[in-house]
RNA sequence: GGCGGAGUAGCUCAGCUGGUUAGAGCAGCGGAAUCAUAAUCCGCGUGUCGGGGGUUCGAGUCCCUCCUCCGCUACCA
């Protein structure tokens, strides 16, 4: 047996200076599906998510509740984890970058990029906002009224001079563009792409990679007053998650280069520039393939804490469940643009693809072989046209599925599904089994088991967005565990005629709005 | 300012290298059916395809121009 190809996809890892907010749950969730869809493909995955507990930020919003850094994460990286593995989230690892395998790893790579030649030491100066966090040109401060200079933003900004030391990101600008060219799939969508090559094409400067004025960070080797700073430290754990710098360890060798990384659109530049460069400073092989995903915005709205729009996923979750929000997110929003979470939103699709469509398919069907096949797979007989059709259909529906995530989008892999779905319930309109009661049981056998045979292929494609729904459709039609992964679709994995099956359930209820859902809108 | 993207049915959007009467989903209206979670199925859209000009036998689809909106334009994760 061949061995399985291996499959490397992470998340970014997040900043837990605050609770987990929707944004973060999108991401997660998002690359669980890939994840997940990669491993029905019978791929050898390792999917990767984290926290990234250093910077600044973190020190600062600690500070302000009084407490160190240390325990501001220790207060909520715990949320994170809670956070995917609430939403069923299958990743193999959990990285946190104060662990001591991700301070050996970043000093190592900060070692070759130092050997290498692209690490100096120079003087970092500037007009710097401590509430920005940002060096700022002279010419785009404003003054104040009291003749001090403020930032863009209007806060107050002081001139800082610190030794720092500097990546020769300068040096990259042709090798980068070179990539970009050799390697268009290296950036999604292609918007993006565009972007980050317009500002690679309009020159790099060297990047400030220390800080000495605090000291929340992975100290540089042999300079310990110094800390990394901005982006080496963060980037990096997507080797450390697998065993960076034993670059013999067999899950490094197996997994990197990575082949995704999931990440937001605003932090595009950094996974297509910055890292990149570190990469080939080092020596390291690069990841396959950056995908900056949108955003959500509730009701066009940006969410943000001041106007109170921020939306809980554990809230989420327990309001609507996790497979119905797990759809909702990956069905509603295409993959790569903005969207908009809305209650309606969710309920339309809970209701019309899930409860409607897919949910009321499974019951109608089941529910009559129930009743009327001894609650047995019933035994087909000669197949008409509208049986080998909608049997084709199904037969068919993965590659174009597989196609659509291939290119990451997951909205048109769903759609693809939902269409099979939708010619599933007009043949078994057309078709009228319950109007072959009486008058020929065999007919009525053969459409309900082309109906469950679709449902089948239905539920396995299913599983990788809503992995307990799925499951649980395939337990209510007698499939084997181990007869679930895509290898089963199609032909080969017909359900067999005489297996007896539980008593149908509903999979997805209708959602009824309670009075405190409409209040609270 | 520069670079990039977008403006198509009430809403969200498909429409590749130009070619039959411009499509889908949702919402809305009407009907059928009754297996099913009042679910399903069928039928119904005269849309200036942002405005104007041009190329072409023919343009939503190419060129020019104008208008509007959005993203990026470096050291915050």
């Amino acid at each position: 047996m061949a061995e399985k190809r291996p499959y490397y996809i992470t998340t970014a890892i997040s900043y837990p200076n605050d609770a987990p907010h929707i944004g973060h749950a999108y991401e997660a969730v998002a690359t669980d599906a890939l994840a997940r869809f990669r491993r029905l493909q019978g791929l050898d995955v390792y999917f990767l998510t984290g926290t990234d507990e250093h910077g600044i930020k973190m020190l600062q919003t600690a500070r302000a509740q009084g407490i160190t850094a240390a325990e501001l994460a220790d207060r909520n990286t715990p949320k994170f984890r809670d956070m995917v593995r609430v939403l069923n989230c299958s990743n193999d690892d959990f990285i946190t970058t104060r662990e001591p395998r991700h301070t050996r790893s970043t000093q190592e790579l900060w070692r070759r990029m130092q050997e290498a030649g692209d690490i100096y030491l120079g003087k970092y100066a500037g007009w710097y906002s401590v509430r920005d966090e940002a060096y700022y040109d002279e010419s785009e401060l404003k003054d104040a009224a009291d003749g001090t200079k403020l930032s863009p933003q209007g806060t107050p900004v002081e001139w800082v001079e610190e030794e720092s030391y500097f990546f020769r990101l300068s040096a990259f600008q042709d090798r980068l563009l070179a990539h970009y060219e050799a390697h268009p799939e290296f950036i999604g969508p292609e918007t993006r792409a565009n972007e980050v090559k317009s500002f690679v094409r309009g020159g790099l400067q060297d990047l400030s990679v220390s800080r000495t004025t605090f000291d929340w960070g992975v100290p540089v080797p042999g300079d310990p007053k110094h800390i990394m700073y901005v982006w080496v430290d963060a980037l990096t754990n997507y080797i450390t998650g697998v065993g960076f710098p034993d670059e013999e360890a067999e899950s490094f060798k197996k997994y990197w280069p990575a082949d995704a990384h999931i990440i937001g659109k605003d932090i595009i530049r950094f996974h297509t520039v910055y890292w990149p460069a570190f990469l080939m400073s080092a020596g390291v092989a690069l990841p396959r393939q950056v995908f900056g995903h949108g955003f959500l915005y509730n009701r066009g709205e940006k969410m943000s804490k001041s106007i109170g729009n921020v939306v809980d996923p554990f809230a989420l979750a327990d309001a609507y469940g996790v497979d119905q929000i797990r759809y909702f997110l990956l069905r509603e929003v295409p993959f790569g643009q903005d969207g908009n979470y809305s209650r309606e939103a969710i309920v339309n699709r809970i209701n019309a693809d899930l409860a409607n469509d897919l949910g009321n398919l499974a019951q109608r069907s089941l529910s009559m072989i129930a009743k009327n096949c001894g609650g047995q797979i019933p035994t087909p007989g000669a197949l008409a046209d509208a049986d080998e059709r909608i049997l084709a259909a199904a037969d068919g529906v993965l590659p174009p599925v597989e196609e659509a995530i291939d290119a990451f989008a997951i909205h048109r892999a769903l759609e693809a599904v939902w269409a099979l779905i939708a010619d599933t319930n007009r043949y078994f309109a057309g078709e009228e089994p319950w109007a072959h009661k009486k008058t020929n049981p065999e007919r009525m056998g053969t459409i309900l088991y082309v109906t469950a045979e679709v449902t089948r292929q239905i539920a396995i494609l299913v599983q990788a967005v809503m992995p307990e729904s799925g499951a649980k459709l395939l337990d209510l039609l007698g499939v084997a565990s181990d007869s679930r992964d895509f290898s089963h679709l199609g032909p080969k994995g017909r359900l067999t005629p005489g297996t007896a099956l539980p008593a149908p359930s509903a999979v997805f209820p209708r959602h009824l709005e309670s009075d405190n859902e409409v209040a609270a809108s």
